[in-house]
DNA sequence: TTTGAAAACACTTCGAC
DNA sequence: GTCGAAGTGTTTTCAAA
């Protein structure tokens, strides 16, 4: 499915994904059309699901992070806990996980007041029986998707 | 610092990070070279930090994937902290939180044994007194970098 | 200051091999 | 896979708003 040649392509754009085919074709030493041809392939195969820029959420106004634990009533579906948090543009990541948690969310908020806002909109949801914030203090480590 | 434009051309770009300057330029209604030079601006700034691809970890192998709460010794430094965890590939984010655990990991393994092995070794570090792990069940949301 | 137009240069993309 | 050619995109320069 992906060779070491197509593992080393993928490095190479998850560090700059707006490298020409010829200089990622220069790093894994191919020329420019067979790194489009790969590239184009990985599209197809869905391995490469798009391109996008990694921005400083700081400047961008986004001053406060949390993890916001979900604790949701026993019959909710999975598919009903995406449709509901999906519509929240500060919710940058939701997963549903195994324990006494039901779904963890990842949010991003301009601050503290906004923040709390989301997390009552939250606890709000009908299929929410209760909530539980933890505030990210200081964000050590932020890696693109490795490629093994 | 960014102005609407701006943020325009994020908004752009961060839906497809290989578009070229004319086509963004024709989104946000600006010409190639001014898209060129906004962009050239924001990663002068370091509003943007820089481009990615998106990939499917399941394609890649990674099939498990869990959050692993730290609790450290009262001593640690976040720089001791961001030094250890940082070499661990597996290790995809790291955030020092507020509350009861100090440190919240985001891991990616391949499978359950490998995700046991890299908890034991964090496990292992000598600023680690608890690890608590909660493993993923499924990924609901994972948005890119939302632009305001 | 920031923009658009034009020109030189580089890259993409396709067909042939 | 590579090579070569035609079509595009990038990047610089320069003049104007």
């Amino acid at each position: 499915m992906t060779d070491p040649l197509d593992a080393a392509i993928l490095r190479v754009l998850s560090l700059d994904a707006r490298a020409t085919y010829a200089q990622v074709g220069q790093q894994v030493s191919l020329s420019a059309p067979a790194v489009k041809r790969r590239v184009d392939r990985l599209r197809e195969q869905g391995v490469i699901r798009g391109f996008t820029v990694r921005l400083d959420p700081a400047a961008l106004g986004w001053q406060t992070e949390a993890f916001v634990e979900l604790f949701c009533h026993g019959s909710t579906s999975p598919a009903t806990m995406r449709t509901a948090v999906e519509q929240y543009p500060e919710v940058v990541a939701a997963s549903t996980v195994t324990g006494d948690v039901d779904l963890v969310l990842q949010v991003r908020a301009r601050d503290m007041r906004h923040l709390e806002q989301v997390v009552e909109r939250l606890a709000a949801e009908p299929f929410v029986s209760r909530t539980r914030s933890t505030v990210v203090l200081s964000a050590l480590v932020r890696r693109p998707d490795v490629v093994p």
